[in-house]
DNA sequence: AAGGACCAGTCTGTATTACAGACCAGATAT
DNA sequence: ATATCTGGTCTGTAATACAGACTGGTCCTT
């Protein structure tokens, strides 16, 4: 029973973190993202995006690209391997600690008696 | 369609916390719980678990009865209702997250073109 | 009576963090 | 010339989670 709950609690907090979550469920969702959708979908100032983009690049969960398209600069992300596998399992996680609970319900109380 | 985005990017952290997360998915699973069955729950150390337990409390999303089980103390917590209200959104919200992204597939590439 | 364990904290210190906003630099448009 | 768009870096700040030390009461053992 504990499990999965032990499990939550030590989330990684580097997928966990709501913009990084974000961002990598929108690039499990296609093959890549430029920088300013992604700005716009999560709202989040380009310093910041900047940022969290180059953390998860730094974990390896995500490619970062610079093109010029003509000359204007353009940054292009996407998900590497493990970047998929992090969302994935940790949506996996999130839906059974859901799905376990449901079946506890209902109980009086948890605890000692 | 970035609707979703937007709000994932701004979860309430209060919840998202993965102890927090942790400590209100047991709770709308029962009536209440007591403290040392969240610590073990969770793995938090007692000040850890107890300063996350009062700060569900000053939110109002939890309650908080210390009883005398003979002389012993005992700390049994509940979910309030706004408590209640928070997780189930909380949730829901995830949820629609990760079935819009799923709708998206395949897309090539997000962004300008 | 003294030592220790159990319970549920509070407090302190530390290291990490997300975030805004300033600054930067090259290119384009006015 | 000035302003704007691109995608950053850097700095400072406020919040944070967390461990571990300490408190203080009750119980049990010796």
């Amino acid at each position: 029973m504990p499990e999965p709950f032990e499990e939550l609690a030590s989330l990684d907090r580097l997928v966990h973190e709501p913009a990084r979550l974000a961002i990598l469920t929108v690039l499990s969702a296609c093959e890549s993202a430029d920088f300013l959708f992604l700005q716009r979908l999560t709202g989040l100032t380009k310093g910041n995006l900047s940022s969290h983009l180059s953390r998860l690049e730094e974990a390896d969960l995500i490619w970062i690209r610079k093109e010029f398209s003509g000359k204007k600069p353009r940054t292009i992300v996407g998900l590497k391997e493990r970047g998929r596998k992090a969302v994935d399992q940790h949506w996996e996680r999130l839906e059974a600690l859901r799905e376990d609970t449901r079946k506890w319900r209902p109980v009086p109380n948890l605890g000692t008696p």
